[in-house]
DNA sequence: CGGCTTTGACCGGCGC
DNA sequence: GCGCCGGTCAAAGCCG
């Protein structure tokens, strides 16, 4: 168990990159209340570890469109997930790798900010070290599988090639969350050690192999933790708001399509995040201190029961944030975006 | 009737 | 080699 916790502990650092946008996909697609964020590592891609909050952030920061997009009144249907492309495929960013293999690094005490050492350990804290706990098991797994007999498995048409996933925890008194897209079930396991089962979800878009895995915390029946792996290469089927802030998938480019909401982030976007933790391994940052309390998005969602929290949310604040530096484009990168509020400026003088 | 869920079976990886 | 486990398949059933 205290071994467990270690491994937890190194696994909150190591969170990390997965694709840059993944985390924001998510979080952009939610509405429903949140209580933590975070990308999960994939060595399947790259060796990486995912930065998730700062990683949202970060994207925000170079995707204000999309907070735009959710700074809009609320419809009934929360803002489809944006997608970046499929790191696996169209566009493997070749600094990618790099930065994830620095990024890889062990714990440090400010992981444990992360985790357990907040001065106020909040509930909510808690259930992200539960959360993150139960996705380093899984990560651990997805290594297994990856990592093994490559020469092996690969003649059997190449084994699998699972995608970068992206977890966040959810309270929420339904196990489904509208996210925008249409999933379908396609199965159903009971979980070791939780009395609650685990929901199979795969996007029903034919060329879409995104997937989503839906559970409860066995700490907190409350929450409920949702694990995405892929990326959608579709706009979402519900569009909310008459698709307005789409951004081009493959294009890169930023709030102007009509066409769809899924978006492609930019690769560099994973570099500037890794800056932020890179930052954030060297300063140590506690910028977990300095995130608002629980994401709690208060949400229009239809599902019934969705929302609990009506205070102000992370998102909002993100939004204040990063809806200042608009019309992104690869400029944005210059700009500090949610850094210059989350991270004191001191801090951030480094940034060359 | 199409789309979705349910659920038992199956498969592959891993640890012992 | 065996058993466990996570993940997936696919037939059957349900529902609008």
């Amino acid at each position: 168990m205290e071994r467990k916790q270690e491994a937890m502990e190194m696994e909150n650092m190591m969170i990390g990159t997965t694709t840059s946008s993944f985390s924001d996909q998510i979080a952009s697609s939610t509405n429903y209340p949140l209580s933590s964020i975070f990308d999960m590592p994939f060595e399947a891609d790259q060796k990486g570890s995912s930065l998730g909050f700062m990683d949202l952030l970060g994207i925000q920061d170079l995707c204000p469109s999309i907070f735009d997009f959710l700074q809009q009144p609320p419809s009934s249907v929360p803002p489809p997930p944006h997608q970046p492309p499929p790191p696996t495929s169209s566009v493997p960013p070749p600094s990618l790798t790099e930065t994830s293999e620095v990024l890889n690094f062990p714990a440090t005490p400010n992981s444990s900010s992360i985790s357990s050492s907040s001065t106020e350990a909040t509930n909510d804290e808690q259930q992200t070290k539960a959360i993150l706990e139960q996705d380093q098991e899984d990560q651990e797994k997805t290594k297994k599988q990856l990592k093994p007999n490559n020469n092996n498995k690969q003649n059997k048409n190449q084994k699998r090639q699972r995608q970068p996933r992206f977890a966040f925890m959810t309270k929420s008194e339904v196990d489904h969350l509208e996210d925008g897209y249409r999933w379908r079930k396609y199965g159903q396991k009971a979980v070791k050690n939780s009395p609650f089962p685990r929901s199979y979800y795969r996007c029903t878009s034919a060329t879409c192999g995104v997937k989503k895995r839906v559970e409860r915390s066995c700490d907190d029946p409350t929450i409920v933790v949702t694990t995405y792996e892929g990326q959608h290469t579709h706009p979402s089927p519900v569009m909310p708001r008459g698709g307005t802030t789409g951004i081009q998938p493959d294009s890169g480019s930023f709030g102007t399509s009509s066409a769809t909401s899924s978006f492609v982030m930019p690769i560099h976007i994973t570099t500037q995040t890794h800056r932020y933790q890179q930052q954030r391994q060297q300063q140590q940052s506690p910028y977990f201190y300095n995130l608002p309390p629980p994401l709690n998005f208060s949400t229009a969602s239809s599902s019934s029961t969705s929302t609990s929290s009506a205070s102000p949310t992370f998102l909002q604040a993100a939004e204040r944030r990063f809806c200042t530096s608009s019309s992104s484009n690869s400029s944005l990168l210059r700009d500090h975006g949610l850094l210059q509020d989350i991270v004191p400026s001191d801090m951030r003088k480094e940034d060359h």
